[in-house]
DNA sequence: GTAGAATTTCTAGTGGTGCTAGGATCGTCT
DNA sequence: AGACGATCCTAGCACCACTAGAAATTCTAC
């Protein structure tokens, strides 16, 4: 019995290392430079390790997405409650949530963009993503008015998206960055 | 001389074969079937050709998102003229735009979400993507108020482009879509 | 303590990718 | 006809995600 915990948590160790791995690779040289071969090195094993811990790359992908979330909500969470009143704490929100997107892009990229199979939002979302949004939906509620709050908050969320994904990906200049969110942000807090 | 033109015309035809065939295989497998081997063998001709005409795959990419921008601009010019009052036509554009992007998700995605090496939009952007956003421009101006129409329309750019990436990656359930952009159009249309 | 069983880990390989060097082939001009 | 040049293809590189089967290690039981 105790041989059998201790290899469970050597095991979860190891899975814990290989998610670590991935993520400073990942923060730092972003996916294109996240192989099975580097990851592999990264942790001293060989490839075939990986996969006993994870179904393919996509799984380890999902894996540091999760933990993204966890970070997010936790950021989101500190930008809410230590706002004034409920204006600001939405306004603040917004752009802890930039703030979030522009400083960890290739995490964020796990998190929202790439094809990674996680479920969607919503109450059968796991932990983090569901915390995630609900910091979201809390910092609108006292600002719906008679908007559905569910949908509202989906809606500003996509404009947070759209805006840092276009900005990033040199759709938009980074000049104006800052009132476009004022501007996405106002017309939310009407 | 005429040689010469000749072999011109014939190496531009070349070329928007190869787009078309790539266009073709994005929309109907998406961008993890387009290699440059399938696209070769489409074209009916051997790799490097691919690479006399463009620097690489990216280079394709771009050349058919650029195809798809025309499109794009197009149809978004179409819902804007036919629409009876300025809120309608807003409404009609935004359902435009959200409706190219659900009807062609990859080619959409090489426009806005792939990395491709387009300049950001604005006065010095391509012809096709300019005149895209021109028209989601003048759908927004009789509306804008006292707001900086450029940054405005960004952001309903923005709001719109993260709805539908969110919903299309799975994030955001289908079942509310509809809503969704009708809270945003609404936000953008006071 | 040691032989055998079970589990874990690695070596080596598969079929795929984007991309390219160098030689064969073709049309063109003298 | 024969040489020149542009054009195109064959063959290959280095890399990718992923996996089968051998090797090594650990545990079990005598």
């Amino acid at each position: 019995m105790s041989i059998q915990t201790r290899r469970e948590r050597e095991r979860a160790e190891r899975e814990r290392l290989i998610i670590a791995a991935a993520r400073e690779l990942v923060e730092a040289e972003g996916w294109e430079a996240v192989t099975t071969r580097r990851l592999a090195e990264r942790v001293e094993y060989s490839q075939p390790v990986l996969y006993s811990h994870f179904k393919g790359k996509d799984a380890i992908m999902a894996a540091v997405a999760v933990e993204g979330f966890a970070d997010l909500a936790a950021e989101l969470r500190a930008a809410r409650t230590s706002a004034a009143d409920p204006r600001q704490a939405l306004a603040d929100v917004g752009a802890a949530y930039a703030a979030f997107a522009e400083r960890r892009p290739a995490l964020y990229d796990a998190m929202f963009t790439h094809a990674v199979d996680l479920p969607p939002a919503g109450p059968e979302a796991p932990a983090a993503p569901h915390a995630a949004f609900g910091e979201l939906r809390e910092a609108v509620r006292p600002l719906a008015g008679e908007d559905d709050l569910g949908l509202l908050t989906e809606t500003l969320w996509g404009g947070l998206h759209g805006l840092m994904t276009l900005t990033r990906g040199g759709r938009l200049r980074h000049e104006g960055h800052e009132r476009r969110l004022a501007l996405l942000l106002g017309r939310f807090s009407r």
